[in-house]
RNA sequence: GCAGGGGUACCCGAGCUGGUCAAAGGGGCCGGACUUAAGCUCCGGUGCAUAGUGCUUCAUGGGUUCAAAUCCCAUCCCCUGCACCA
C-alpha cells in the first residue's frame, strides 16, 4: 500500500475532531482517569523532550479509553513568565502577543502528532481568565492567614532583575540564567507553605511517588528534632538562642559560634578591639564566590566576639564566636561548639587552641578522660557532666533528660526545625499575575477587594531592550489606585506572582476549566481528583519545586473546603532523558558542539570520539520533531519513542531505530493489507492464532496497565506481527479467523500508533472509530495453553532440527535428504505422566521419590533400569545445574503429557511443514524401538523432545 | 561527605519476589529466500565447543544455597540530588 502519512494523519485528526472523541464528562457510572501532562511553557515549536512526555501520556489516555475508563486528559499552558517579557523587548512588542504566537505554534505541532487532548478545556496562565482566580485564592490565602509581607534578606538575580525563592537557587546560581545570585534585604510577599511542612513530609510515606523524588523533597523539607537553648551572654541582657539536635552532649560545650550576619554581632563586639576582626570576616562571607565556598569547607574561620555565653545548664561561660561555617538562615544562626561530639567544632577548637571535652563514651568500657583525636559523633553514656543525674544516660532518654532540665529552668526547650522556608512568591516583573494588594499611605497593605478583580495586566505597555526594572512599576495608569478602605489615593502593589503559582493548582483548573464564576466546581474537582491524578508525566527538573507548591496549594484549597483530595498526584512518573551523540573528548572527559564532529578536541587535540549526551542547544545535538515527522509521520516518531526505552529509562535517539521502526510500520500494513484477499479456507492454525491473539491481548493490558509502554508495544506491534507472520508460513489464510484477529490487534495498535490504527479498523470493515472503542475482552478459551503448547512442540522439534543439521553436515559425506524422528517410548511418557501427577498432588520427590519408583513395573526390568532411574531423575528432581522437568514444564506441555498426545502423529501431520524449515525430502516419525534406531538417537527420545536423526 | 539510582553479550535495553536464563525485544552485523539488481519484505545466525545434554559469561572479589545475573558482604566505577543544616 502507498502509506502517505502526511495525507492519513491529518485525516484521522479531523475525525477525531469532527467527533469530539477526546471531549471529557463527568459520568459516574464510569471509572475515571485523569492523565496529565506537566503543562508546557510555550517557547514556540515543540522539542523532542516534549515529545517524549505527551507520547507517553497520549498512549496512556487512549489505552484507557479503550479500557473503558472515563478519560480526563487535557492540556495547557503554562504561560506567564520572563522569556515572553524578553522576547517583547527584544522585538519591542508585548509579551502577550509573543506568548499568543507561540501558543498557537506549539499547540498545531501538538495537533500534528495526534495527541488525544480535549482541547475544551484549553488554558493559559497568562489569560486574565485563568489569573483572575490566581488573585482570587491569592485573597483567600490572605483571609486564610498564609500570606505574609516581610523584610527579608533575599535572593536577588541581577540578570533577571528579580528575587528567587529558595528552590529556585542551584548552587547560588539562578536556575533560570545561571548567574550568581546576591544577597539583597526587601520587603517580600510570602506564602507560610512551613505551615504545612509536617504534612508535606509524612505524607510522601503515603503516594507513589518515585522513590528518589520523595528523597529529594525530604531532603529539602528537612526536618530535624532538637532542641533550642538559650545561652545568656556574660555581663549583658542579650541571650544567644542556638539549635542543636544533640543537647545530649550540652556538658561538651566549650564556646558559641554565630554565623557573621547575626545581629547580635555587632551589639556584642561594636566599639571594641574585636569589632574590625568581626567586620572582615563578615564581608569575606558576603562576597566568597561559589568557588571559594568549596574550599572553605576544609578552611574553618572565626574570630572572637570579646564576650562569653553562660551555659544554662552548667553555668559554664564559653567563648562566644562568629564562624563562617555557620549559616545564618538556618536554625537561629547560632550553634553551640561542641568539639568533642562534632567534627566540624572539633576542626574549629584545634585551629582556635580550644578546650575539647568529651562527654559521651563510645564503648561502656572507655575512659572518660581520654584524650581525642577526632569528634566521636555517634550516641553514648554520657560522662563528665558537671551537675548529677546525667551519666549514664544514652540516645533518646539523655536528650530528653537534658531538655527536660531546660525547660524547667526556663533556659530551653524541644525543638523541631525545617530547612523548608515559606515560599517568596512575589518577582519584580511584568509577565506575572499582579498581586492583588494596595498600598494606602493610612490603611497600610489593603487587599484589593473580591469584586474589583481582576487587575489585570496593562497591554499598553512598550517593551524595549533599555528598559530595566519592572514596566509596571513606572505604568502610571496601573500603578494609581485609590485605597478601598478609606478613598484616599493609593499605590497598587506592582510585584506579580512567581510563576510557580500558576502551575499549583492548574490541574483542578482543568477539571472544570470554563468556569467563570469560581476557580473551580467543587463536584468536579471531587470526581476528577479523587485519589489525585492518576498519571502525572513530567521532567524530574520539577521534583522539589512544582511538585511541593502543587502539593501544599492542594492542602490549602482542601482547607479552605474547595476540594477533598489532599495529594495532588496518585502515580507520578519522571520520564527519562533524551540523548543522542555528541563529539567527546576522553582525555578532557568533555563534550563538544556537534559541529566538531570529525575534527580534534579543542582544547588538547586528541581525536574526538562520540558519545550519547542529553540532547541540548549547547550540544546541538536536537532533533527537530518537525523534520522527523515530515520524514516518517508522527506515527513513527511515537512508535519510536515508546519502543525505544520505557518511561523512565534514558533513552538514545538513533535514526536508525528510527528508520527501522518505521520499516516495522510498513510490515504491520503488508499484515493488514493481505488479509483482503484471504477466502474461507480454514484450518489447524487459526485456532493457534486465536489463542495467541488472546495471549498477547492479556500480556499486553497487563503490561500497559503498569505504564510498561515499551511491553506493551513490544506485544502490539512486535509479538502481533511476529505471530501473523507464523500463521502465514504455517499456511494460514482463512478469512474469518484472521479478521478476527486483525479486529482485536487493531485496537492494540491504537496507543502507540493511533492513525494507522484507525486506518486498519476501517480497512477490515468495521464501523466507528478506534478512538471511541471500548476494547472487547477476547476473554480465555481452555484450550489454547494446549494449543500453543502443541504448537511449540513442532517449533522445537524444527529449532533444535536445525541446530543438529548443521552439526550433521560435518559428519555426513553425501547430501542429507531425511530426518528421522523417534518419539519417546511409551514406558517414559508414563514415567512423566507419573512424575506430573505425583506433583500435582506436592508429593515429596527428594524424600520419597525413589522408594516411589522402586515399586513401579518399570523398575522391575533389569535390563532398562539405568535408563529409568536416570529418566526418573531428570523429571523429578534434576540434577545440579537443571531443574527437574516437572518445575520446568509448562502449564500447556504438563497438558499435552497428561493427555497423552501422540506426538508421533504430531509431527506426520505436519511433516510437510517440518520437511521444508528442515531442508529435507522426507520426515520419518516412529516411536522409538518401533522402528530402525537411527543414529542411536532412541535413548535421547524423551515426552517433547524427540530424538532427531539426519541422513 | 550524606542520600537515591545504577553497572547485563558489538550497541541500546528487559530480567533481578533465586531454578523454565546462554539470558526477552530491538539496533547493528553475517548468511539464506525473493528480485534482473538494489531496496523492501520474509527466514535463519550472532560467547566457545559440540550430532543434542558440555564449558565460560550478567562491574570485581568473597559468601549463602542442591542451585545465583537474581539474595548477603566488601571493593571499584558511573549518574542524580543535597551540600559546613548544627
Amino acid at each position: 500500500m502507498t502509506y502517505d502519512p502526511q495525507e492519513l494523519e491529518p485525516r484521522w485528526q479531523n475525525v477525531w475532531a469532527e467527533q469530539e472523541a477526546f471531549k471529557a464528562q463527568i459520568d459516574k457510572s464510569k471509572q475515571k482517569f485523569y492523565c496529565l501532562e506537566m503543562f508546557p511553557y510555550p517557547s514556540g515549536h515543540m522539542h523532542m523532550g516534549h515529545v517524549r512526555n505527551y507520547s507517553i501520556g497520549d498512549a496512556m489516555a487512549r489505552f484507557h479509553r479503550l479500557m473503558g475508563k472515563n478519560v480526563l486528559y487535557p492540556m495547557g499552558y503554562d504561560s506567564f513568565g520572563m522569556p515572553a517579557e524578553n522576547a517583547a523587548k527584544k522585538e519591542g512588542g508585548h509579551p502577550h502577543k509573543v506568548t499568543h504566537s507561540n501558543i498557537s505554534s506549539i499547540r498545531s505541532d501538538q495537533e500534528r502528532m495526534g495527541y488525544s487532548y480535549d482541547w475544551s478545556r484549553f488554558l493559559a496562565t497568562s489569560d486574565v481568565d485563568y489569573y483572575k482566580w490566581n488573585q482570587d485564592m491569592f485573597l483567600t490565602l490572605n483571609e486564610r492567614g498564609l500570606v505574609e509581607r516581610r523584610m527579608a534578606p533575599v535572593n536577588w538575580c541581577v540578570d533577571c532583575d528579580t528575587v528567587l525563592a529558595n528552590e529556585q537557587v542551584k548552587n547560588n546560581r539562578c536556575w533560570r540564567c545561571g548567574l550568581e545570585v546576591v544577597q539583597k534585604d526587601m520587603a517580600q510577599w510570602f506564602l507560610r507553605m512551613t505551615e504545612y511542612s509536617d504534612e508535606l513530609l509524612d505524607e510522601l510515606d503515603n503516594i507513589s511517588f518515585p522513590e528518589n523524588v520523595k528523597t529529594m523533597q525530604r531532603n529539602w523539607i528537612g526536618r530535624s528534632n532538637g532542641a533550642h537553648i538559650d545561652f545568656p551572654v556574660d555581663g549583658t541582657d542579650s541571650v544567644i538562642g542556638v539549635f542543636t539536635t544533640r543537647p545530649d552532649t550540652i556538658f561538651g560545650v566549650t564556646f558559641v559560634t554565630v554565623s557573621p550576619e547575626h545581629e547580635l554581632c555587632e551589639q556584642l563586639c561594636a566599639g571594641t578591639k574585636w569589632e574590625g576582626g568581626w567586620r572582615n570576616l563578615k564581608e569575606e562571607c558576603a562576597k566568597i564566590s561559589e568557588f571559594e565556598r568549596i574550599n572553605m569547607l576544609k578552611d574553618k574561620k572565626g574570630v572572637f566576639l570579646g564576650k562569653n555565653a553562660i551555659n544554662p545548664i552548667s553555668g559554664e561561660k564559653v567563648p562566644i564566636y562568629a564562624g563562617n561555617f555557620v549559616v545564618s538562615s538556618y536554625g537561629t544562626g547560632a550553634v553551640m561548639g561542641v568539639p568533642g561530639h562534632d567534627q566540624r567544632d572539633f576542626d574549629f577548637a584545634k585551629e582556635y587552641e580550644l578546650e575539647i571535652k568529651r562527654v559521651l563514651i563510645e564503648d561502656n568500657g572507655d575512659i572518660p578522660d581520654s584524650p581525642q583525636h577526632r569528634a566521636f559523633e555517634g550516641y553514648g553514656q554520657m560522662v563528665n557532666s558537671s551537675i548529677a543525674g546525667f551519666d549514664g544516660l544514652s540516645g533518646e532518654q539523655a536528650k530528653q533528660a537534658v531538655i527536660s532540665t531546660l525547660e524547667e529552668s526556663g533556659s530551653g526547650r524541644g525543638k523541631v526545625e525545617y530547612r523548608l522556608k515559606d515560599w517568596l512568591l512575589s518577582r519584580q516583573r511584568f509577565w506575572g499575575t499582579p498581586i492583588p494588594m494596595i498600598h494606602c499611605e493610612s490603611c497600610g497593605v489593603v487587599p484589593v477587594p473580591r469584586e474589583d478583580l481582576p487587575v489585570q495586566l496593562p497591554l499598553d505597555v512598550i517593551f524595549t531592550e533599555e528598559q530595566s526594572g519592572n514596566p509596571l512599576a513606572s505604568h502610571s495608569s496601573f500603578v494609581d489606585t485609590r485605597c478601598p478602605s478609606c478613598g484616599i489615593n493609593a499605590r497598587r502593589e506592582t510585584d506579580t506572582m512567581d510563576t510557580f503559582y500558576d502551575s499549583s493548582w492548574y490541574f483542578m483548573r482543568f477539571c472544570d476549566a470554563n468556569n467563570d464564576s469560581e476557580p473551580f466546581d467543587r463536584q468536579a474537582v471531587d470526581y476528577w481528583m479523587n485519589d489525585g491524578v492518576d498519571l502525572y508525566i513530567g521532567g524530574i527538573e520539577h521534583a522539589v519545586m512544582h511538585l511541593l507548591y502543587a502539593r501544599f496549594f492542594t492542602k490549602f484549597t482542601r482547607d479552605s473546603g474547595m476540594n477533598d483530595v489532599g495529594e495532588p498526584f496518585g502515580r507520578l512518573v519522571c520520564q527519562g532523558m533524551l540523548n543522542a551523540p555528541a563529539p567527546y573528548c576522553s582525555e578532557c572527559n568533555s563534550e563538544y558542539h556537534v559541529d566538531y564532529s570529525g575534527s580534534d578536541c579543542p582544547s588538547c587535540g586528541d581525536q574526538l570520539s562520540s558519545r550519547s549526551a542529553k540532547m541540548s542547544k549547547s550540544l546541538g545535538n536536537t532533533v527537530s520533531p518537525e523534520d522527523m515527522i515530515s520524514k516518517y509521520g508522527a506515527d513513527t516518531v511515537r512508535l519510536f519513542i515508546l519502543f525505544g526505552a520505557n518511561p523512565e529509562a534514558g533513552m538514545d535517539w538513533s535514526d536508525s531505530a528510527l528508520e527501522a521502526n518505521n520499516r516495522q510500520i510498513y510490515s504491520i500494513i503488508d499484515a493488514f493489507e493481505s488479509s483482503l484477499n484471504f477466502t474461507n479456507s480454514p484450518s489447524d492454525i487459526d485456532h493457534w492464532l486465536s489463542a495467541r491473539l488472546r495471549e498477547n491481548h492479556r500480556k499486553w493490558v497487563k503490561a500497559m496497565s503498569d505504564v510498561s509502554l515499551r511491553e506493551g508495544v513490544m506485544v502490539s506491534h512486535f509479538q502481533m506481527l511476529s505471530d501473523w507472520n507464523w500463521y502465514i508460513r504455517r499456511g494460514g489464510r482463512d478469512k474469518s479467523a484472521t479478521i478476527q484477529f486483525l479486529k482485536g490487534w487493531a485496537p492494540m495498535l491504537a496507543p502507540a500508533t493511533p492513525h494507522l490504527a484507525e486506518e486498519f479498523w476501517k480497512k477490515i470493515g468495521q464501523g466507528g472509530i478506534v478512538a471511541n472503542l471500548e476494547i472487547e475482552n477476547p476473554g480465555e478459551n481452555p484450550d489454547d495453553l494446549l494449543t500453543m503448547a502443541k504448537e511449540k512442540f513442532v517449533k522445537d522439534i524444527i529449532s533444535s532440527g536445525r541446530n543438529l543439521k548443521t552439526l550433521a553436515e560435518r559428519h555426513s559425506k553425501a547430501d542429507i535428504t531425511k530426518v528421522v524422528i523417534q518419539t519417546s517410548p511409551k514406558w517414559k511418557a508414563d514415567l512423566a505422566l507419573e512424575a506430573i501427577r505425583l506433583n500435582d498432588e506436592n508429593f515429596d520427590f527428594e524424600e520419597e521419590g525413589h522408594r516411589h519408583l522402586k515399586a513401579l513395573d518399570v523398575f522391575n526390568n533389569e535390563k532398562t533400569r539405568g535408563e529409568v532411574f536416570q529418566a526418573w531423575s531428570s523429571f523429578t528432581t534434576g540434577s545440579k545445574k537443571k531443574r527437574g522437568r516437572i518445575h520446568t514444564w509448562s502449564d500447556g506441555e504438563k497438558s499435552l503429557i497428561s493427555m497423552e498426545i501422540d506426538e508421533t502423529k504430531v509431527i506426520n501431520a505436519n511433516s510437510g511443514f517440518i520437511a521444508t524449515e528442515l531442508g529435507v525430502e522426507t520426515v520419518e516419525a516412529y516411536g522409538a524401538g518401533q522402528g530402525e534406531d537411527v543414529g542411536g538417537k532412541a535413548k535421547l527420545a524423551s515426552p517433547l523432545e524427540p530424538g532427531i536423526a539426519f541422513v
